[in-house]
RNA sequence: GGAGAGAUGGCCGAGCGGUCGAAGGCGCAGCACUGGAAAUGCUGUUUAGGGGUGACUCUAACGAGGGUUCGAAUCCCUCUCUCUCCGCCA
């Protein structure tokens, strides 16, 4: 949610950054609303100051003994008029905030400006893409003998779903250990471990809610919960409605979840693998920062999620989200792309953005400024370190060779009982 | 699932329907005292919103939401959470 000030005080400069984004802020109707809400708020407060002077005087009148009864004839019929007021009031204020909260957040100078996905832009590269003396296969091709089963993934649920066999399967519950110990032990994270259904306060807490209910699971029943679309949810929310100590920010939370998507499947896009399921793995790095720290731990925190790339030396590159390809709550964003041999082309593995103040003021997440004495709302950021399945995907296309076996990272080898290659068999 | 108890400020803990944003204590901050400190004393110490350039002022909030009332922390209803006992369970 963007500062309600912003939309009193500089209506104009505010939608003018959000139609860099490709935002329409609807100014005529907001201006509107909010005069209105100025005066209607203004008005019920004086009646209530007017009821509660009454009241007083009726206490003491009553305390003393005194007759009441024409005291109580003048307050006749304010109770009526308070309630309308107020209840006109209320309804004024839950209609301005339905719209703040589906306004997204403004983006930062320095996300470049553009419509779509093509107009991101590149700001480095690691690693040289592997040649292949074979044609090399894709990772559906190269678990076909069974390691990969989506025929028996459907069966079981649907499609977009993976059943993993064997090594590979075990290859996966290491790639997880391996994020989880290199954030902890070398990036400065703590683990933590969190629900995986979650109530919709937290959900409009970081932006999912009410804008984006389609893309997500829901209970029925009578729990009225949904299931997680990133660890994000959850571990960022457990700063909502603090305020916390200058001492303890910056908080680094790692974090692992499976992850559910709804909104997954309605694209028609890689709709063969494991590359957009409805479930997936994911390590998730989250930061609670001071706002003046944001920026410098955005390129920290994208720092941390290239190291898992590095450590595992696949090919990836760097880009920056323009402004059109930006997420509601991001203010900036860099995605991590790597190297898939097959499609030839780098393919989102990670996202790491800055949120600034905008999920901190839907969750009221604040900090004590020492300074200032006063509660502040703090920075949020969050990065995949990072999408587990679609790294499994990389480390099967770049590592295999030409009998369709995989060769397991150095990196990865204490986690596999010092193993060389796995084949994909399902054995 | 059954039975019961509870939820008040950073923490503990009072609170008869009226002057209660809330006694008292602890903690914290400032000042005094001191060579310095401890102890002691005094003062201050929630959050959000509105109005005002400002001093300031008004409104709201005692788990959440509704109700009764001129007036609710206090009475009534619903819900949530916590604790105890029983049952069940990985």
């Amino acid at each position: 949610m963007l500062d309600p000030k912003l939309l009193r005080t500089e209506i104009e400069k505010t939608a003018d950054q959000l139609a860099r984004r490709g935002y329409t802020l609807n100014r005529a109707l907001i201006s509107t609303l909010e005069e209105r809400r100025k005066d209607l708020q203004i008005h019920t407060q004086q009646l209530q100051n007017e009821r509660n002077t009454h009241s007083k005087t009726i206490g003491r009148a009553k305390a003393t003994g005194q007759n009441i009864q024409p005291l109580m004839d003048e307050v006749a019929g304010l109770g009526e008029q308070l309630k309308q007021t107020e209840t006109e009031l209320e309804t004024l204020q839950a209609q301005l905030l339905a719209i703040q909260l589906d306004i997204p957040n403004i983006p930062h100078t320095t996300t470049p400006n553009g419509t779509n996905e093509a107009d991101n832009q590149e700001i480095r590269r690691w690693g040289e893409p592997r040649q292949f003396p074979f044609p090399p296969r894709d990772h559906v091709d190269l678990g076909a003998e069974g390691g990969l089963d989506f025929e028996a993934a459907a069966k079981i649920t649907g499609s977009r779903f993976t059943v993993i066999h064997g090594q590979l399967a075990r290859m996966h519950r290491a790639l997880i250990q391996f994020m989880l110990d290199l954030h902890t032990q070398e990036h400065g994270y703590r683990e933590v471990y969190v629900p995986y259904l979650v109530n919709t306060d937290s959900l409009q807490g970081t932006g999912q809610l009410p804008k984006f209910e389609a893309d997500l699971f829901k209970l029925s029943g009578e729990f009225n919960y949904h299931l997680i679309p990133t660890a994000e949810v959850p571990v960022t929310n457990l700063v909502r409605d603090r305020i916390l100590d200058a001492e303890c920010l910056p908080l680094r939370h790692v974090c692992h979840t499976p992850c559910f998507r709804s909104e997954a499947g309605s694209y028609g896009k890689d709709v063969r693998g494991m590359i957009r399921q409805h479930q997936f793995e994911k390590v998730e790095l989250v930061q609670i920062v001071r706002p003046e720290e944001s920026y410098k731990a955005l390129e920290a925190l994208t720092r941390h999620a290239e190291t898992v790339l590095q450590r595992l030396e696949l090919p990836y590159r760097v880009v920056a989200l323009c402004t059109g390809d930006l997420g509601f709550a991001a203010a900036k964003t860099y995605d991590l792309e790597v190297w898939l041999p097959t499609q030839k082309k780098y393919r989102e593995i990670s996202s790491c953005s800055n949120f600034e103040d905008f999920q901190a003021r839907r969750m009221r997440a604040r900090w004590r400024n020492s300074t200032t004495g006063k509660p502040e709302l703090v920075h949020t950021l969050n990065g995949s370190g990072l999408a587990v399945g679609r790294t499994l995907v990389a480390i099967m296309e770049n590592y295999q060779d030409e009998h369709g076996h995989i060769q397991v990272p150095e990196a990865l080898k204490p986690y596999l009982g010092g193993l060389e290659f796995i084949v994909p068999d399902g054995r």
